[in-house]
DNA sequence: GCAGAATACGAGCGATCGCTCGTATTCGCT
DNA sequence: AGCGAATACGAGCGATCGCTCGTATTCTGC
């Protein structure tokens, strides 16, 4: 068990030459995983992209999994801030305007870089327990519920936890499928009636 | 541009005992796709599995791709199988009793063989053009369309088409989550419970 | 019973993958 | 300017993958 001396600095860059090896290796990642799809992203061609070598990427990340899971951490964490603005946005609002912009908002969020969010959320195999890629972050149903007992007096009496899990994941389902699956079928109009009636799907169940 | 002599029988099976080889194929990819995931399945291993030579496996199957596709199509044909019946059992039933089956038939199809359709509906890599997996058949937007007509007088005036995107997206995306991701945290009485709120959400969206 | 077609076999090929490690370069600091 | 630490490099190892092809076995029809 003896100590490694000075090797394995296999974490943290400290000067800014590394911080940009690391950026340009988890951008080039992302980008491959949109252009190429998932089984194109070796570790040669993700260093290849980013125009390091491979012995560098090793350095940074332990291996592919952590590349990928570094890109899905950052969409997520985009995702989020949507999530968290609206939320916010949304304090106060009584229940029709707050849950329309909530729709809004996840059409927004389904738009935003969807080549990206669809390789991540239909390519990625989930394996090797790092990989719970899960659009639905608790956070999401959290927020939602916080929402849901500012305003108990417009609502019916019910399990909170209940219904934020069901109008989550209706929206998240909803809008995910109208962008990623229809975008063809789905209008800039056809997506205002989406919108519409997901909002009257939503608020009709909480009245 | 040679004719092909008499090779490249790699299609049809004529005697019963190919049969029983393309079946166990595919049986045998089916096992490994849930007992070692999607990574772990190689030719050669779902071969081995299978009780087969990897030569055989390619006289029928023309790579790893039809393996994996022909156990897609017979899981969607028993989840289409599902789907028919319970449409045709709830035929001439009022909307609410119906939708109530509707979705107790969600749960019961998500619950059929569960961990082959997590790594179906998770693990896939949908890429080759061949993979577009999606639970969500157009015949099953076809199937509640038609219930809709055959019940307009109960519902109020609106796009078919959309409401039974709205409506089948729901309650697949209800269900899948609720059985796939969530069954330690669903009951058996909070899974009751589930189907409860499901119904009244699209009851009343449709009302 | 036998010929030929159908089926099954499996060693091993070429390609590719993730990853290592010895070396070269650049940075921070005095 | 000069030294050690940090960073970057990339040829190449070992493992594995999808797949082929020459051969062995089994079935079918006469």
């Amino acid at each position: 068990m003896a100590r490694r001396p000075a090797t394995k600095p296999r974490k943290h860059a400290s000067q800014q030459r590394s911080r940009a090896t690391v950026d340009a290796l988890v951008e080039a990642t992302a980008r491959i995983l949109v252009r190429e799809g998932f089984d194109s992203a070796s570790t040669n061609r993700i260093a290849e992209q980013a125009g390091v070598s491979v012995g560098s990427l090793y350095q940074y990340f332990p291996g592919k999994e952590a590349l990928v899971a570094a890109v899905i951490a950052r969409h997520k964490q985009d995702l989020m801030r949507v999530a968290r603005g609206v939320l916010a946005e949304v304090e106060g609002l009584p229940l029709k305007q707050a849950v329309r912009k909530m729709v809004t908002a996840g059409v927004k969020a389904h738009s935003h870089d969807p080549q990206l969010h669809r390789v991540l959320a239909e390519q990625m195999p989930r394996t090797g327990k790092l990989g719970n890629v899960d659009v639905f972050d608790p956070e999401n149903y959290a927020l939602f519920k916080r929402y849901l007992e500012s305003r108990r007096s417009e609502i019916r009496a019910l399990d909170l936890d209940l219904a934020a899990f069901v109008c989550v994941t209706s929206i998240e389902s909803l809008t995910h499928t109208a962008v990623l699956h229809h975008s063809a079928t789905f209008s800039e109009e056809a997506m205002q009636a989406l919108i519409d009636e997901a909002t009257r799907l939503i608020v009709r169940y909480l009245q």
